[in-house]
DNA sequence: GATGGGGGTTCCCATTGCGGGAAGGTCAAG
DNA sequence: CTTGACCTTCCCGCAATGGGAACCCCCATC
């Protein structure tokens, strides 16, 4: 199948593909021609990345992820590490999110937002430290 | 003031203020060999710059913000829109990762997380769909 | 045979917000 | 005069794509 057959049975964009080849992450056989040729076996791994960036692994961690995928011999605590070590780095940053969109939250909420110019949100930005 | 001094009073970086400056948010006067010579008031901006950017505005949003906050005449209504925008952003953001984490977290409970290669995380990743 | 259309290919640029580092000007102290 | 600590501009790299150019391939139709 070509890249771009491969592409919508993946749910991935050819684009894409085309670039987690370069970084290592699927290869394809080539066609006389030059054109990529997929199998199966590809599609599985296809859509294992896009499960994976779905889940906004990066791409370091796919390759790695595969990695295990591919090893008979893995140990599950492998996989459990980066997984868990990837919900820690998602959580801090939602955390910070958070803080940040409660703290901008509750200035807003004490802004009068109406035509006068006056504004605790700009208060808060200029403020000395 | 020389721009190093200026980053250590702002608290920012010397080269994130030459970044500022060419994404038109800050200006500095020019000595006469070249180097920038900042003021109070040039350090009141970079101070606001950096609590918005800790508030994680995009710079786009902090040009819109320092408009705003130099208009004398402005509507606090328009700086409540542009928060509330970059609220909802972050809020959208962070749930969307809290979710990720979440589904990451619960997969990895049920994971063996020892020698064993079975492992619910990789199941999930293959899966077909 | 020529042409058109719809594939494919590679490669470069832009995005966002910086950091690193090179190449070179400037200035004060020793 | 040299050293060192500043400053300047400019280019590269990061992460993970999207857009688009320039060009190749193949098939069908005129």
């Amino acid at each position: 199948m070509n890249i771009s057959e491969a592409a919508r049975r993946s749910g991935l964009s050819a684009k894409m593909i085309r670039h987690y080849e370069t970084q290592g992450l699927v290869t394809a056989r080539r066609l006389e021609n030059g054109y990529r040729d997929y199998a199966e076996a590809d599609l599985a791994v296809l859509r294992f990345i896009r499960h994976a960036r779905a889940l906004a692994f990066p791409l370091d961690d796919v390759r790695r992820l595969l990695a295990l995928w591919r090893d008979r011999n893995r140990a599950s605590a492998d996989v459990r590490r980066i997984a868990l070590d990837h919900v820690a780095a998602l959580e801090a940053k939602a955390e910070a999110m958070q803080a940040m969109a409660h703290s901008l939250r509750h200035l807003a909420a004490h802004c009068h937002g109406d035509g006068r110019p006056d504004c605790p949100i700009l208060n808060e930005l200029e403020k000395n430290p």
